[in-house]
DNA sequence: GAGTTTGTTCATTTTTTCTTGAACAAAGTC
DNA sequence: GACTTTGTTCAAGAAAAAATGAACAAACTC
């Protein structure tokens, strides 16, 4: 259970990719967003492709990526692609270099929008799945159910409701 | 790279403690909730936990979690503090009765505003620190220091501020 | 069309996270 | 004060997630 006991872990202290040749600025950077990455379920590396990307002064390259961040060709091509599925980097090709270019998207609105349409909704559509069931076995229970409980299912039928109706419009009110 | 992919993963069947007694209403119950604390980052166990009592419709003891859902008496325990501290859970004794019985907290404004100062809260606070890190490094590097670094790392602590003021007002708007 | 550069895929290995269960503590009972 | 009941802790094992790297594909170059 790590996630709720880490908020009593000493604070960690940069830790990112030793031995390689990042500057101070990189780490630190990188470090925060490492953090970010986690603190919403999302694997360490795209912290660290994405906190690179974002000090980085010019569009980066792939290669260039596993060169500094000491990783993978395979992570960085799939870290950079979940990436670019929940909208968090751009891809753009500079005129006389055939290597694809990355940069990462700091419009906070669009990266809320991204994860939101990426990780939330697709949950959302599955629990829209499971709560037809719940209401076919509320149905099919009758007078076995207690009151209580019918009253949670209601409940979480409203939660349901709300969520779909939050969520699209979270990161509208970001600037 | 799980959490991103698993929106075009097919949907995940019930699948709770095989073998169990849990009735069709509490295993469906439970695997809604298993998909809600994974989408949020807390581990499986939390969401089992949470499910069972959600849907009991009496107070419930360590005991009857680690029978009913056929995890391990540590499992439960631990489950159930961090539970507790993020405020999901609360806490009852039973006249005559000296176990600890635990109910679930169905207050969706006491949920969210928990699971934020349990969660979001210290990271914010550690984030203060790194941000006051790079303030250092921002000054020590002067002119090496891009324009657009520049902008991006005002970008950061804007970021943050517009965090910490609006993490604890979540939840006021629910009901 | 052989060779090079660039990027992706996926089985395997590595790392991290979670669960377990036995030892321990605390409080109650007789 | 020995015994039971209830709950916690933590080292070790099990399970899950993520990274690796080699094989592959695609597009360009000469």
């Amino acid at each position: 259970m790590s996630a709720i006991s880490a908020s009593l872990d000493p604070p960690p202290a940069a830790c990112v990719a030793s031995g390689s040749d990042l500057t101070p600025l990189e780490l630190e950077v990188i470090d925060l967003f490492v953090g970010a990455t986690r603190l919403i379920g999302l694997p360490r590396s795209l912290g660290e492709i994405y906190g690179f990307l974002f000090i980085s002064p010019e569009p980066v390259t792939l290669d260039q990526l596993v060169q500094r961040l000491s990783i993978s060709k395979g992570s960085a091509s799939q870290g950079l692609r979940a990436l670019r599925t929940i909208g968090a980097v751009k891809l753009s090709h500079l005129p006389g270099d055939r290597r694809d270019h990355y940069t990462a998207e700091t419009e906070l609105k669009s990266l809320v929008s991204g994860f939101i349409s990426g990780q939330m909704l697709p949950h959302l559509e599955t629990g829209q799945t499971r709560l037809g069931r719940l209401r076919a076995l509320e149905e099919s229970m009758g007078p076995e159910l207690r009151p209580i409980q019918r009253a949670r299912l209601e409940k979480l039928v409203h939660w349901h409701h709300r969520a779909r109706t939050l969520a699209p419009l979270a990161g509208k009110f970001l600037d």
